[in-house]
DNA sequence: ACAAAAGTGTTGAGAGTACACCCATGC
DNA sequence: GCATGGGTGTACTCTCAACACTTTTGT
């Protein structure tokens, strides 16, 4: 898959930060490229945008091709596009970061990648292309993103306790955050909802299980939510 | 300029809405088409990206060709790449959003230009293509970029009264703000200097002249800097 | 002296922050 | 009964928002 220096208009390819709670870090999927440039070095997944495809569905194809995962939270990034930023030739990308609960990960070595696997974004390895940037740049919005609004629950599943939230605000901000003031932040929002069931199985008082109110105005426009 | 629906890609193009106050409002600078589709339709200033131009680039070239301006405030906006929105075929658009003070406005009517005028943003007139979305887009996030950060400076000439400063943000927000509140978190962001410098020439006693401090964060993450 | 715009502090309300104990369950 | 995590309320601080008068200039 190579194509003329001569070509009238750069490519367009999308690639997507996914993100996960896993082992109590925040980790993003990667895949080891099986090609050239950069054979057998990490990347985000991605691909390119194929003719009368919308970039947002291309970045859902991607990601359904490359981990089997669907239905998501997925969001538009920026676009990077200096002409260098691939040896092949001209190749403009839009980046997309999603969301995705830890139960939905269905691993999956697609066409050119050789292998798939999760890893901390704190101390990725490194990357191909521009994507050690476009990594960073993602972390940075999906704390604003935590901060400012109520979205940390498309990291987990339907069904969460209180604690599950706290801690999973907790990784991403990397900061301690206070259970009450935390918990009545999260009422007055009004976007979760309480089940009538308990999580229980663990040490301790069972948990009540809350979930995300679908009706709910997604944007909380509160000044900084979560702190 | 047509392309064949068989194309393997999407082509690129960059999209710019030029804000300007003028006249006591928020306008933006459109192009007429002298094209085929929508000729003699008003249109966002853009054009293709070229190859081995970064789209910045373009954005940048586009609004020295088509506008004559150059180093201005830039900044990404987000990518529209519905596979409809172009009845010739598959084109992405890369958008971007410009603050122009209104000094700097020289009118060159381009190669796929006939004419070129300065439109009130609130009442535009019918658009080409999803420009109408593009341009509303652009409002909403130049205002969320008001209230949080301490951009508004990009609006007027190197310098300003405060007075001006807080006319430009009651414009933009669309909304009367307070001139003791206004001006306390104004200094306290730090992101002026006050020169020795009046201005005088009209009515009323002479205003102080600001100029916006190079070395300042751009960044001003305060919680809505400017209600 | 008066019209017109510039400039300047204080107070009350609401949000943010810090903080400690009782509760329900499993072993 | 004890260890473990779940769940709850209050006091203080600080930021935000509302508000009116004096100053400087031109006519």
């Amino acid at each position: 898959m190579s194509f003329s220096i001569t070509d009238p208009s750069p490519r367009l390819t999308v690639d997507i930060v996914i993100f996960c709670l896993r082992k109590g870090e925040l980790q993003t999927l990667l895949v080891k490229r099986g090609i050239e440039p950069f054979r057998d070095c990490w990347a985000l997944p991605g691909g390119f945008v194929l003719y009368n495809e919308s970039p947002d569905a291309a970045a859902q194809r991607e990601l359904a091709e490359e981990a089997g995962i669907m239905h998501v939270y997925l969001e538009q990034l920026y676009t990077f596009g200096a002409p260098e930023r691939d040896p092949r030739g001209h190749v403009v990308t839009v980046a997309y970061y999603a969301l995705i609960p830890s139960a939905d990960i269905y691993l999956q070595a697609g066409s050119d990648a050789i292998d798939a696997a999760w890893h901390n974004v704190q101390a990725p390895p490194p990357l191909a292309f521009d994507h050690a940037h476009i990594l960073q740049y993602a972390v940075q919005r999906l704390r604003y993103k935590l901060e400012y609004t109520a979205a940390g629950f498309h990291l987990l599943p339907d069904e969460f306790t209180l604690s599950e939230l706290q801690t999973a605000y907790e990784i991403v901000l990397n900061e301690k955050l206070d259970k009450r003031n935390f918990r009545r932040k999260l009422a007055e929002s009004g976007v979760l909802v309480s089940t009538d069931r308990y999580r229980g199985g663990s040490e301790g008082r069972p948990a009540l299980l809350y979930r995300y109110r679908e009706d709910a105005d997604p944007e909380v426009k509160a000044r900084r939510l979560f702190p």
